[in-house]
DNA sequence: TTCGATGTTCGTGAAACATCGAACAAGCTA
DNA sequence: TAGCTTGTTCGATGTTTCACGAACATCGAA
């Protein structure tokens, strides 16, 4: 597993960001990532095969919407907000209220849910 | 031609207008609609095919993002911005801000462009 | 070193998409 | 009516995307 290219900021581009948004796993993963803590992979819950989420965690990546961090043979995946809100403001954020709004993605869960009270 | 079927505000999606915007094209003709005023099909200015052309306004309808009004043998087209703005609050003003920073879709321009001085 | 866990990559289909030119439909105009 | 204009639709083509299982690479643990 080489260390997986991330773009830089500058090389972000919206037809790229709107593409990788334009599927519902997509949005489900950036929603499970939304509250900015940092996700195993493993610990995401997607109804597709193994193989196919790693395409789709690919997809964000190379738009520039996560940011993988390796550690040992465990990969983390964090949203990469700050630097999407510098590039496209107000994009993020729209996309997020409308794919909670329609709750878009739902399928997509994380293991270690909500904490009970 | 039959009379176009246009989506009401209600059945949007989120990921059925991110795929819409995620051609150069499209987000080209978007911005060439932003000003807000109707647009006849054939003074837009696109770089394909009428018979492209046609596909990429029918995914765009399609999509909810334009309508389209027929007169006689002629089309116009206009951006559903009011109804886009209800449905996903914000999330067109910022694509077009990010296309216009990023210049996507230069190609789309419209005939009888900038009236001189 | 051997095994198990964790992701990635590969090979392969099926489906969707972008594109074109040709054919078509419908309405003006001569 | 004949012809022109305006878009849409059709069929073909090549590309991209999504999906899967299998094989692989890497690391940590036994």
């Amino acid at each position: 597993m080489r260390p997986a290219h991330h773009p830089e900021v500058g090389e972000f581009t919206l037809t790229g960001v709107m593409a990788a948004l334009s599927d519902p796993i997509r949005v489900g993963v950036v929603r499970v990532l939304a509250d900015g803590r940092e996700r195993g992979w493993g610990d995401l819950l997607a109804p597709v095969a193994k193989s196919t989420l790693s395409h789709h965690l690919r997809v964000l990546r190379d738009a520039g919407l996560t940011r993988t961090r390796q550690e040992g043979t465990r990969c983390f995946v964090t949203l990469r907000r700050q630097e999407l809100q510098v590039r496209f403001p107000g994009l993020l954020e729209a996309v997020l209220a409308a794919a909670e709004d329609e709750d878009v993605g739902h399928q997509v869960g994380v293991k270690d849910a909500v904490p009970p009270t």
